[in-house]
DNA sequence: CAGTATTTGTTCGTATGTATA
DNA sequence: ATATACATACGAACAAATACT
């Protein structure tokens, strides 16, 4: 079908075709070069010519008085490159997390080729064209907006097709089945929530991420713990808010729109440490006391959840932990194939650190 | 003086030496084939096997009906991948850095290859090797116990030979003259040491880093606002440590060592705000109180510096912007050639962040 | 602008050397 | 040891792009 003006390029052509097809496996010996002269009737100049290039572009491999192989798709000496593609790297989980990452990777001397999406759906596209582009062998990535339908799918399935491991972390994309590695949102949610209820709190706001896996993952902890103490969970009293209200700058003047119109409540779920921060703030401005007023909790633990207020209490994820978790099943699977690694989510454990940001209202339940 | 037992291999060595010694420069147009072939007796396939080779490797580019001419060392399409090396990864001021570089070389279509250091001489090595290794066009560098002679710098100068573009960042080493983007530590802390004098502070301890190059450098400013204000510097007022005793598992059972070592002093100049929460800490075990006891001033101005003690009082460091600048002269550097940056360290403006951790003890000298 | 010489690109044929099965 | 298969090398012819007159 391409253009093959010359008799190598048809060559090469037909050779990668009949790779493509599986008449050729991996490490399959194909056709002798004198085989290929008789059958196509050109000189062995120019079957040579075809082969050294196939050779030189790592698709086969020529040995010296045995025949020409085909490679494996990926041929270990040449590119030993992972990309990492995360959201933001606006604080230090991230800096954990590729910490793990790196510490596992490159002791195996692969090397880390770094994408920062910022939830940008363009930017994330751009970084998997470079996965592609570059001939990475692998991929860690945090999805972009990733409980909305993700329009980048068709280049993850061009890199299955290519058999470029993916390990998602943070979430994954509900129409592309893959290996993950998770914190226990849902899990942690509930037990964090469980804790309020435990502290005697009926009226319990929430403050989640609409447009990433963890918002409704933690939504839905917070959710199932309530059901189980049969208390409904009243609509007014949860809020979203989205990525392009979450950088830094955008942040305070949208928060304290959404918290504010939260009304009639004793105890709040914190999206993160970073929203609990910004929380803390709005209430001091109005001179809401933690735990006095308003008990809260938070996820991730970050060094800064000791020192708001009294501390608050958080759900501490073990992000260094779930970086080698991570980068480990993607080593895994670069060496023993795809189907080595279950294509499913593994939940990494997590522990509550209790601090003082709770207060118990008597009446337990 | 290479072992060439093949016509081809000899003739691309000739060539390959003809470029190196200058005489076929950039952009020059080598000998014609048929020259070549009759000036060292070899057929014309031969030639070609050997220019084809140099052509693979983007040494020469052949232009049909024309000639072969020497390529630029690094041909734009080659790699566009440009590592950036660090020594941690624990905090969030490597995540800002990561951020401002990130964004301007990918707006500009470059890939980030990521190296974390560890502060170790042998994981430098390793990726600096990989560096070479890999073709990348420049690099950003944060240096290894920079304040000490680095064996490594071969590998630096191999790559300047080759053309690729270096920044350093935070540091860099003595020996190696280079474009560097700083922070000024040492005005800063000339500053920071200054605001305690102001409060009639004269008995100041120090507290640095040793094997870094910013851990003299603030012990510098802090010397030299001493010597200002006509105070003799007390060797038994300055602790330091180093990078063994620095990751977070080592840092507090040997920092109390060290700073319990200090003595009859009333304020502290600390190496940085992970320190100074250390220092915290330990006061607080000891019922010291900040300001109320020991004054304390520190470098970073992390968003922990708010909420240590009452706030601490700390040199902001422009992290994005650093990171940001860095990237900005690389490419540069890129574009226009090493040349078009100066090289020589480019320090940073800064600002102080002050705050209730230093009490005023009256008598203003 | 046309024509011609130069230069690289493609292809063929052949011969010899060397590693592997 | 022999046959097979790849590696190097030579010689020749024509095609296509470029440079020069």
């Amino acid at each position: 079908m391409k253009s093959a003006d010359f008799k190598y390029e048809s060559l090469k052509q037909w050779i990668i075709e009949g790779i493509r097809a599986g008449t050729f496996r991996h490490g399959d010996k194909l056709p002798s070069e004198n085989f290929l002269c008789r059958k196509f009737g050109i000189s062995r100049q120019t079957v040579r010519h075809a082969m050294a290039d196939l050779s030189e572009g790592g698709l086969i491999k020529k040995v010296r008085g045995s025949g020409s192989y085909v490679q494996k798709q990926r041929p270990m000496g040449s590119s030993k490159t992972v990309g990492i593609l995360v959201s933001h790297v606006d604080d230090y989980l991230f800096a954990q997390i590729l910490n793990g990452v790196e510490e596992v990777l490159t002791s195996d001397g692969f090397g880390i080729d770094l994408g920062i999406s910022n939830n940008s759906i363009e930017l994330e596209r751009k970084f998997l064209q470079r996965v592609l582009d570059t001939n990475m062998v692998g991929l860690i990535v945090e999805g972009t907006r990733s409980s909305l339908p993700n329009p980048n799918i068709e280049l993850y399935e061009e890199m299955r097709r290519r058999d470029i491991s993916i390990v998602f972390i943070h979430n994954y994309y509900e129409n592309f089945p893959c290996a993950s590695v998770l914190m226990d949102d849902i899990a942690m949610s509930r037990e964090l929530t469980g804790l309020l209820l435990k502290a005697g709190h009926k009226r319990i706001a929430g403050l989640f991420k609409g447009d990433d896996l963890q918002g409704p993952r933690r939504y839905t902890g917070y959710v199932e713990a309530l059901r189980d103490a049969d208390i409904p969970v009243r609509e007014e009293l949860v809020g979203w808010f989205y990525s392009n209200y979450y950088d830094n700058i955008m942040l305070e003047m949208n928060l304290d729109h959404v918290v504010m119109n939260l009304a009639g409540y004793t105890a709040i779920v914190c999206y993160n440490d970073w929203i609990a921060e910004e929380v803390y703030k709005l209430y001091q401005q109005n001179n809401i006391k933690i735990p006095g007023d308003i008990s809260l909790v938070s996820f991730d633990d970050i060094p800064l959840a000791r020192y708001i207020a009294n501390g608050i209490t958080s759900g501490q994820h073990p992000h260094k932990l779930l970086g080698i978790e991570a980068a480990t099943r993607l080593l895994k699977m670069l060496r023993e194939g795809i189907a080595a690694v279950p294509q499913q989510p593994r939940l990494m454990p997590y522990s509550i650190s209790v601090r003082d940001s709770i207060k118990d209202i008597g009446e337990t339940r």
